[in-house]
DNA sequence: GGGCCATATGAATATCCGGTCATATGAATC
DNA sequence: GATTCATATGACCGGATATTCATATGGCCC
């Protein structure tokens, strides 16, 4: 947790700070980015860093809760809300999109959170708990999903769940490939879960 | 490429600085594995290592091409060379169990490849086009399997390649995760290839 | 003005690491 | 035993970085 001597800070200059560290975390990975870089840029004394958090850590679980709790917002509260009114699938489509609405929103934020998701191994403690927050919200999804019978009871739930948010974080990558965002962004949405939602095997064979 | 000195070494020798560096990569990104510490590992001084390769990104680079050899001495030989006689989910399969297996005989070398694979943005300047391969390999898979009538001709190709290299990467990571799910891991591929090939839709609703 | 307190500062410190280099070793050859 | 050559060594250098600390600043209350 960030120091009082931080949330006590005018918000312009909060931000400053708070602008500079997603620049940096964006940028290099935790061990690679600098404090002295981000001081910098904020326009801060490296010593007031000090003041404001622990240590570097600090800042990065600040940053970190702060994306995690963005994102969330991205997803459209009336249809979580109003979730038993919608099918499996809407909802799905509904969480894909929204993972990529907030990647337009700032392409920043998107690239800390698919370092943390895709690289577990270097952030020990810090990830963990997002993922696992990711695969539960999917296995009630798909619980809820069966019970309707709009899914095949043959699926493995645990198993799908996984799938599910492995499946989210490469619509992302994909749609990065590129390094632009356009229109057709929704579409290869469309066609994953196209794929997810039937198969890859041919009509005529079933 | 090593130099003349390490290959000239002794093979016990040669083994114990190979070891050393695959635990050290294993447990740390390219940027934070430590010269140091692979030569104390290996038990040779620091100046040694420097015997053996021009630097740290030689030493690397030699790991990797190890592993992607490796990796590839996984597969069933006889059915990649008599890949038109299989279907192509059986392909898929043994691609899948493949790589299973690998994992299973040596846990270090698939952490390495899971960075590499999943955050080349880490490896600045060390391109390595590992998932180009991989990608290029599915596509051609999928086409086959399309002309045959075995794929739904609505799917995009480009994006099932890539799907389907990131399914093949989350059953790695799945299998991993152990105590979670007592099933065995071939039945985990299984259940991974199920979804892959009849999607999560149920029947009833086709 | 003077005392108090939170905050700001950046030079200094401590640590770590990749890579170099002068020197040592030891085996083979004559 | 002298010479040569490939190999081994670890102290050392240069650079980078996180963190500390003594000092300065500036607002506020009396």
């Amino acid at each position: 947790m960030p120091k009082d001597t931080f949330f006590n800070l005018p918000d312009e200059k909060k931000q400053r700070v708070i602008d500079a560290a997603i620049d940096e975390f964006a940028e290099r990975s935790y061990h690679d980015a600098r404090v002295t870089a981000i001081a910098d840029q904020a326009g801060i004394a490296k010593g007031s860093f000090y003041q404001y958090f622990e240590d570097k850590e600090d800042l990065f679980r600040y940053i970190i809760d702060m994306i995690a709790e963005k994102k969330l917002a991205y997803i459209d509260q009336d249809l979580l809300e109003n979730i038993e009114a919608h099918t499996f699938f809407e909802v799905l489509r509904e969480l894909y999109a929204s993972g990529i609405r907030f990647a337009q929103e700032d392409p920043r934020l998107m690239a800390i959170g698919m370092q943390l998701a895709s690289n577990q191994a270097l952030y020990y403690g810090i990830s963990i708990d997002y993922m696992e927050q990711s695969y539960e919200f999917f296995r009630a999804l798909l619980e809820k999903g069966m019970d309707a019978g709009e899914l095949d009871p043959a699926i493995d739930i645990n198993i799908a769940s996984r799938l599910l948010t492995m499946v989210g974080y490469s619509s992302l990558e994909l749609i990065f490939e590129d390094g632009k965002l356009d229109q057709d962004d929704m579409a290869i949405v469309d066609d994953i879960i196209y794929i997810m939602k039937n198969g890859l095997k041919s009509k005529a064979e079933r």
